[in-house]
DNA sequence: TGTACATCAGTGAACGCGCGTTCACTGATGTAC
DNA sequence: TGTACATCAGTGAACGCGCGTTCACTGATGTAC
């Protein structure tokens, strides 16, 4: 195994690693000296794959916005063919499946970079990934509209699932119970077919 | 002054500098040593007063809370005798308003206590006191529901309009105007007027 | 294939900083007589 | 009103801890000949 092959797999095993203490315990628990310990790496050589902490936090969030993805494109799949309302509901709840399955780590997705200039750029674009796929449901719902007001709705009820799910998953709202969810998510969707 | 105003007086100074520290510069900028500087007192006698820092924070929010009720409230007024629809457009707009007026402040209201043990009852208790108001013209539009279905829609629309205005707030979504929310707001809400 | 040298992944103790909180002490205010 | 004492707000240096990051050094891997 070469050199740069190490590294690679260091790095591999680094992202992993630093997966699952941000899935189990948040991202602020994302701890050089514990990282180096659970890899059996000293921990220079994390800063030798990684020029700091938040750059490896970067490439998580990369790992669950591909997984986040592929995860809604799965729950669409049985529902191809159906309303455009149902496959938006078939979305809806495959994110919030998601986030319920990952709570922390999805968390970490709106966590990170709050103190950094803006969001990055990858970051805006994986967003934009998911709403390409909302943009279909959406723009079928109005044939009619500009594709700025497409743009415009789909944002909204992107905003508007996040809003739910995020409440719901933090306990933040009082009388609610998880699986209230769902419905709630129905509600403002189907409101929203003409 | 005695003693016990003096304290009362002491307790008012440091809510107010802790509220403006953090609306400027957020719930993390928020340090023993700096508000005492500013305070013109010791480290110590912060600690005469509040039981630790989180203490003094959640006061901060305590506050924010009854303001953004009242700036709610406000822009309702003027809605009072309007279709319920409209009412919750001017409320949705106000929770708005104030989150754009005073990001950092209310941002600090959901990043309290994330990591103490579920959130504080005055905490559910003010939200619920917002979600008394919404309730309204929620059961007016919808006078057949049961009460727990009016929740249900309640807490639905509130958290849509809520993570529209996050999002939108925190720019986390990229190809976006921030003078588009009210019309996302607006799409989202009248969407769900029968 | 073997030898000498260069490179760079990897090491981990140490640096440096930030910051919440404490605590022995001071002195102004309040109370008792 | 005046005096002696008690209380407790107020002090700020020091404690203690956590933690990201660095850097002089080591040694395994790779290269040149």
């Amino acid at each position: 195994m070469s050199t740069a092959d190490r590294r690679a797999a260091l790095r591999e095993k680094l992202i992993m690693l630093a997966t699952a203490k941000i899935s189990e315990s948040g991202l602020k628990a994302l701890k050089a000296r514990d990282l180096a310990g659970e890899a059996g790496c000293s921990v220079g050589a994390i800063y030798n794959v990684f020029g700091d902490l938040d750059e490896l936090a970067m490439a998580v969030n990369g790992e669950t916005f591909k997984a986040l993805g592929a995860h809604v494109l799965d729950g669409l799949v049985p529902f191809n063919e159906a309303a455009p309302v149902d496959r938006m509901i078939a979305m809806s709840e495959a994110y919030l499946d998601f986030a319920c399955q990952n709570p922390k780590r999805w968390r970490a997705l709106f966590d990170i970079s709050l103190t950094r200039n803006d969001a990055p750029d990858w970051y805006l674009g994986a967003l934009d990934d998911l709403f390409a796929i909302i943009d279909g449901p959406v723009s079928e719902l109005f044939p009619d509209l500009s594709a700025q007001d497409v743009r415009l709705r789909t944002r909204a009820l992107f905003s508007s699932v996040h809003g739910i799910v995020l409440l719901g998953i933090e306990n933040r709202i009082s009388g609610l119970r998880s699986d209230d969810m769902p419905d709630m998510i129905r509600f403002i969707l189907r409101s929203v077919a003409p």
